[in-house]
DNA sequence: ACCTGAACACCGTTCAAGT
DNA sequence: ACCTGAACACCGTTCAAGT
């Protein structure tokens, strides 16, 4: 009698040890160790000990596999933002998380933004992973005390802040936070600037 | 006699009509007509009309022709912050002007914020007209009031509103305005969103 | 089905010449 | 001083084979 089947042994689509999701790994790998402009196609194939042709038969081109590690990049800012606010508690803590963790992986952070890979209706998934951080952005100014026609405006503010912040402060182009203050207390303290009535 | 010496006559370094401001005139013709992705330094050797490597006569790398082709953008940023400026009188204004501008020249201002043109030291004069806009940031925040330790602060969180802001819209991350809202008052209404103290 | 290798058209950049 | 052209090492992508 054949064994019973393990649903294990076979990889689920995207996680498992093939070939798809090793490409995924490596390209993580080389985005890490050497950039985001150092991230090729041939790289990462390279990087998985396969040749500069093998990545077409588990991606159409290179946006697809860009796309695949963005969309990781946004699950796992999602989970971030998430933590904070179970342990926090305060529609802060997500806006704090959100830059924090830009500012501790910053390639894929640029990647994630990086080249027209969140817009077009190319790539559904990634479409959604996005989608999803941007909730965490709307359930925070929910908590501030925003409705209906206001909420959606006060979650692009929110996310525009947090977006841009992270943006500049990862090119350098914010100041540096005064001495002895902790990274995650001049992050709330930007966050937290009221703007004049 | 020798006639009387022209100054005109010969361009200003980086104005008059040489192969350098050429080249940067075809940058940034390429630039707006193929997109970011297409600009190349062999694209703007091209359509100046000069082989590939003529370029390397008046730039030492490809960065440096981006640079000055961004600091063109910035220029031309700060000088339409300060017309709206001068034409409404509010420090709003100034944010709205910001994010016009963006969408107005997305290319260039993707440019801008590109590939690590302004923050290292490298460019110190694409780092002085970065700083130039910001400075925009720093009056209008003054203008509404802040004033000492705050008033940094106040600026880098405009900043990276107009910015965030600017950066989702060119993506098309951000949502439609409503229907009949003008461009422009709906960018007034993102900006203007105040935030639970 | 999945992978390989040659080939093509690009790119940035170096080098050796040309005037 | 300024420009050209061949050359090199990369890149994304197509095509024709290989198992």
């Amino acid at each position: 009698v054949p064994p019973k089947s393990q649903p294990s042994d076979r990889p689920r689509p995207g996680e498992g040890p093939g070939l798809k999701s090793q490409l995924i790994a490596a390209a993580r790998f080389v985005l890490e160790r050497d950039g985001l402009e150092a991230l090729s196609l041939r790289a990462a194939a390279r990087e998985a000990g396969v040749s500069h042709m093998a990545p077409y038969r588990h991606f159409k081109d290179k946006d697809e596999l860009l796309a695949a590690v963005a969309g990781q990049g946004f699950r796992a800012l999602t989970a971030y933002m998430d933590g904070a606010i179970a342990a926090q508690g305060t529609p802060e803590a997500a806006g704090v998380a959100y830059v924090s963790f830009a500012l501790e992986n910053p390639a894929l952070y640029k990647l994630m933004f990086g080249a027209k890979l969140v817009a077009p209706s190319r790539f559904p998934e990634l479409a959604a992973a996005g989608a999803e951080a941007f909730e965490r952005c709307l359930a925070a100014s929910e908590r501030e005390g925003a409705t209906g026609e206001q909420l959606r405006l006060s979650a692009v503010a929110l996310w525009s802040l947090v977006h841009g912040f992270a943006s500049l402060a990862i090119d350098g182009l914010t100041a540096l936070p005064p001495e002895g203050c902790p990274r995650d207390a001049y992050i709330a303290a930007v966050l937290n600037v009221k703007r004049a009535g």
